[in-house]
DNA sequence: TCCGTCAACCAAATCGATTTCAATTTGGTT
DNA sequence: AACCAAATTGAAATCGATTTGGTTGACGGA
């Protein structure tokens, strides 16, 4: 059914129609619940493509996908999900090239010219990214979610990595730990940075000095959680905490101490970031995990709505929200047994 | 930069440079070289939406997001955006209201309706799932990621989840368990039900009764894999085995086991199904953990191919791939221990 | 009565491509 | 040289909406 049969239907002109589906105030309101009303009684529905051809809106949020397929994604996504399911406006899923690589950069530029998608939301940004240059010079509204320092002024939605990491690492050496192992997050993103910045500072303001050789980064899975963990327990003047960047992590440090015959809690204490996941949960852990924490999926809902509003017309220039994580000490964290030797 | 602009600066017609980015035949390649390089060099694009709405083509597939945000999810979006990132078609994703309600009918045939997808992917079927029948009955494209007993024909992608649990049931009753627990998926979609039918084929067919206390079905978390695990092992007559529907349920009952003081591979044997996630894998669990196996990430990539296809003109109907599942055996089974009283 | 205002509606232009149908050029035959 | 088929190219219609710039008629005030 399209428009011109519609109206011819009504009686009407196609003008009057489109008027009164849309919600202009030049249509009494007699007429409009009429048009509405008979809309559904005889399935009429505005066809998409000539909507966004004409108006040129597209109604979708563009998120470009790594490869890597990280589990946060998809909590991230269900919270966007949450809150696009009232609105007319769906998700568009990219593909990512390699990042770092001209494809990557070309992937946002094709984007952003097809007109495919209203927003973008920029995931794991880099301290210097160039995606974001990118997107505010072609005039693509867009998201951050992460931080960036490149010193072109975007909108962004970030959590404080620095202030977590530093009030676990604080906490530790509360307890009594000196050497406490940091297993971070994929280096090269702003959160990785920011994550260790927080590390450093919470020692170095308790007199402890960095040793380097704690600091480790990579992906987040149960098996390099392991492989880390478990080289560091190896070692003679081995740290008796970690501080870790996700669940996965964990549960790979979990791993490496028992099959070193230590204890969780006691002979090693962990604390790492807790993304809130339905399925699996800090609390569950043996022994239960304290960890800082925040909704990916919480994220997601607010990165959604603040990417409305700024299709409204808000002003992304003032679009700056930092939020706090919290810590839940659990039964992972406990005082230093024993000095090591 | 539009066709027509684009084309009079070549000092050609609007139709032939239309045909010769379109890679018509009825244009001289040496004409097509020319305008080829030439979009690059100027930097022109077909509009999108244009596109779209001249030739009803969207290039788009449609997949609905439960809104749980599975874990599975995102590794098949991973699978298919591996496939797709060639194509010049992408994902959307659409928050899915919730099952079996008016509301997701409803949503399919908006989407349906709306254009604004090519084709969609229906996950997690149920036995008799009206959301197939509705997408045959309005000529939508579609491909079912699992299957449907429903007498409509529809090509469908699955795993053999019948075969997959039958043989690892089988497998433990060769080991010598008779009372074998099954944890399965939420009940109604129809692999959970396959699974139900492998399990009790394989009981049956060794003279083994089916005690239907030993089935249960739920969200595959963590969490629930604890808490079945746990009452079940509380019994006097606890089964010494267990079929486990997810890596995050087979976590669950390890936790269960230990903390019972119960060793998994000897006390309690395990077998649980595994999608494959880069982040988790059974080798790495402790004790290793046997499993069924089947990639959702390679299950996402053949999908979007075969929707792909489809859209290419392919016969929907003859469209039915059934994958195996491989049985891989690790330190999580062995032969039972001990008798119970 | 006449005019101005306002509410309600409409005709036609427009968005930017694709594609049908027709025109032109090219090249080969006789 | 004349003709025809094949190879190229174009003009204009089309996809299905939105929106600009009207028109119409009712009503109130002068």
């Amino acid at each position: 059914m399209k428009l011109k049969e519609f109206a011819k239907q009504l009686g009407l002109s196609p003008t009057t129609v489109s008027r009164a589906l849309s919600g202009y105030p030049e249509v009494s309101e007699v007429t409009r619940a009429r048009v509405v009303q008979e809309a559904v009684r005889l399935g009429y529905r505005p066809n998409v493509n000539a909507v966004r051809l004409k108006t040129g809106r597209v109604g979708a949020i563009g998120v470009v996908m790594g490869r890597a397929g990280e589990f946060h994604f998809a909590e991230f996504m269900a919270g966007m999900a949450e809150r696009l399911i009232t609105e007319d406006t769906d998700i568009l899923v990219i593909p990512m090239a390699n990042p770092e690589s001209d494809a990557e950069m070309q992937l946002y530029r094709r984007l952003a010219e097809s007109q495919r998608v209203d927003a973008m939301i920029v995931h794991s940004p880099r301290p210097n990214d160039q995606r974001i240059a990118l997107l505010h010079e072609l005039g693509m509204p867009f998201l951050v979610h992460g931080r960036s320092d490149i010193d072109v002024p975007h909108p962004w939605l970030d959590i404080d990595n620095e202030g977590a990491v530093r009030r676990a690492t604080s906490h530790l050496i509360d307890l009594g730990h000196t050497r406490i192992a940091m297993i971070n997050g994929r280096q090269g993103a702003t959160y990785a940075l920011h994550r260790d910045i927080g590390y450093r500072s919470a020692l170095q303001s308790h007199g402890i000095e960095v040793d380097p050789q704690l600091i480790v980064n990579g992906n987040f899975t149960d098996e390099l959680g392991f492989r880390f963990a478990r080289s560091f327990l190896e070692q003679p003047k081995r740290p008796t905490a970690f501080v870790a960047g996700s669940m996965m992590t964990a549960l790979g440090i979990y791993r490496a101490a028992r099959s070193l015959g230590l204890q969780i809690g006691s002979d090693v204490s962990v604390i790492a970031h807790d993304d809130v996941f339905p399925y699996l949960t800090a609390d569950n852990m043996v022994p239960s995990l304290s960890a800082t924490r925040s909704s990916m999926r919480a994220a997601g809902t607010r990165c959604a709505d603040l990417v409305l509003q700024i299709l409204a017309g808000r002003s992304p220039l003032e679009i700056h929200e930092l939020w706090p994580v919290e810590l839940i000490l659990r039964e992972s964290t406990g005082p230093v047994r024993a000095l090591q030797a």
